[in-house]
RNA sequence: UCCUCAGUAGCUCAGUUGGUUAGAGCGGCGGACUGUUAAUCCGUAGGUCGUAGGUUCGAGUCCUACCUGGGGAGCCA
């Protein structure tokens, strides 16, 4: 053998290699032993498992044993055998070692005992060697994969809609400017307003909060398109369902009502589901047994029950005779509450709701307006313990329509004078929604915050590494 | 932003009505053990009690402000 090539630990325990020469590369996550034989347990991160390294004392320097600590990285090249032991089936028997990179344990942060989420997000430049984080960003590779994959098969386009917006109509929330100004010597017009005809784009801009509206402009022409990319919010949100930098799904369909929206959505959690179960069994075994003991109880009945679909006028009749006490009113044209949501989701139906037809007023100017002149087809997707997952609609599609709900909401209609062409040219209905993607992924994790399943969380105070 | 709880060793926590030298488990280190699985057993080091003020003879403990974190609410994905 002249030359060999690192084999991951996913290829040595998925492969048949037994009784083959191997070089496996990785970082130590434990080692056990006494005076004759060390156990060494190494993880490349390629999958959940850590394989074992079974190295005998005497073939070795007791200083090199010694260098191999928790946390170290190794090189080591042996033979792949069947395990002596219990508790795995092959090992490797190592006939060379060299630790890469040292780490001192005095130092090491990551010990060999669980630590709280709490503590890892403090380190989150280490945090992706555990167990639990492994799992989490693998899961969310192959979601993102997932996602893409779904929408290609579909016949959807993946349009890219801009980071930077000098759109601040929408109002999904506060946003973080955007500027090259010299904040210590800002200019001002006359009136002392600041003159942003000498910023960068000649005009204020932000973050984007939604590729919503440049979203339907690609949808009325290309049929169904979808958006994937990071989404601002500068609300001071202090929950575990927030973060101020996160990323959103948003696809837009020309020729699709509510229902067909409805549809969609429920279709395409489902599938999202399915892949999980179908390609993270691994991980989601771990999460289950370590995380959540529900969890692929959970994932499992989602994909086996229909979505409940109702108006939220039938909401509020249900949650008004449930005979029980909530601690805000529900009254028809008040937004429902948190607690709301969870008695229908968690204690009436125990499965998702899908809620229709809004009051207008407490919805966006961009919805369809039903005939009843009250309600408009907004669409929110409530799931159990994360609440609102998806938020989505019908868009109003008539030019006068629209443009008086815009002056009814003080909406600058001539900022917008691209969003309302496109219903004076040829305008179509259409429908669309925004999947929060890690809210989608701690329904599937069974993580609880959403700090969690994001590698790097913006959230208020907080932006380190 | 509001409400609420918390901050004591590297980690997770205990610390009584304020009282003398602040404890435990885990982790680390040293040792024992012929194959371990969160190994086990013996030993050992390790602390500006979140920060700044204040009350008191005396503060980890009481008071005030601030910082940080958790949970709940709002905003929403």
């Amino acid at each position: 053998m002249l030359f060999m090539i690192r084999s991951t630990v996913k290829e040595l325990f998925s492969a048949n290699r037994l009784n083959e020469d191997v070089i496996l590369k990785g970082w130590v996550r434990t080692k056990r032993g006494n005076k004759r034989v060390a156990f060494i347990a190494v993880n490349d991160g390629t999958i959940i498992h850590s394989i074992q390294v079974v190295a005998d004392a005497e073939k070795f320097p007791e200083d090199l044993l010694k260098d191999i600590t928790t946390g170290c990285s190794i090189k080591v090249k042996g033979k792949l055998v069947e395990s002596m032991g219990k508790g795995q089936k092959v090992e490797i028997h190592a006939n060379e070692l060299e630790v890469i990179g040292a780490c001192d344990p005095e130092v090491y942060p990551l010990q060999k005992k669980g630590h709280s989420f709490e503590f890892l997000r403090e380190i989150a430049h280490l945090r992706f060697r555990t167990n639990t984080f492994g799992a989490v960003f693998r899961i969310r590779h192959a979601i993102s994969y997932a996602i893409h994959k779904y929408f290609n098969d579909k016949g959807f386009f993946y349009l890219h809609t801009p980071i930077i917006t000098a759109s601040d109509a929408e109002g999904a929330g506060a946003m973080f400017r955007v500027t090259t100004l010299d904040l210590d010597d800002i200019p001002r017009k006359e009136n002392r307003d600041i003159d942003f005809s000498k910023d960068f784009f000649g005009r204020s801009t932000n973050l984007t909060v939604s590729g919503q509206l440049e979203g339907e402009l690609g949808a009325l022409a290309l049929s169904s398109v979808y958006t994937f990319g990071p989404t601002f919010r500068a609300e001071n949100s202090n929950t575990p369902r927030h973060v101020a930098e996160f990323w959103m799904i948003e696809p837009e369909m020309a020729f699709h009502d509510i229902n067909d929206n409805m549809d969609l959505a429920e279709d395409f959690l489902k599938y999202l589901v399915k892949y999980a179960l179908e390609n993270c069994m691994d991980d989601l075994e771990f999460l289950n047994s370590m995380i959540d003991k529900e969890l692929l109880d959970r994932l499992h009945f989602v994909l086996k029950n229909e979505f409940v679909r109702m108006g939220y006028t039938e909401a509020v009749k249900v949650l008004r005779e449930s005979g029980h006490t909530f601690e805000f009113p529900v009254e028809w044209g008040l937004d429902l509450q948190a607690e709301h949501e969870r008695y229908l989701v968690e204690k009436k139906y125990k499965k998702p709701v899908i809620l229709t037809d809004y009051p207008a007023e407490i919805k966006s100017f961009y919805m369809k307006q039903n005939d009843d002149n009250k309600t408009v087809r907004a669409m929110d997707v409530l799931f159990p313990k994360i609440g609102e997952i998806i938020g989505g609609s019908q868009r109003e599609e008539d030019y006068n329509k629209l443009l008086n709900r815009m002056r009814e909401m003080n909406i600058p209609e001539k900022e917008l004078w691209w969003y309302l062409e496109t219903r004076k040219f040829g305008t179509v209905e259409h429908s669309g929604f925004g999947l929060g993607f890690e809210r989608l992924l701690m329904f599937i994790t069974g993580m609880v915050n959403i700090r969690d399943v994001i590698p790097f969380p913006r959230t208020p105070k907080n932006a380190e590494f």
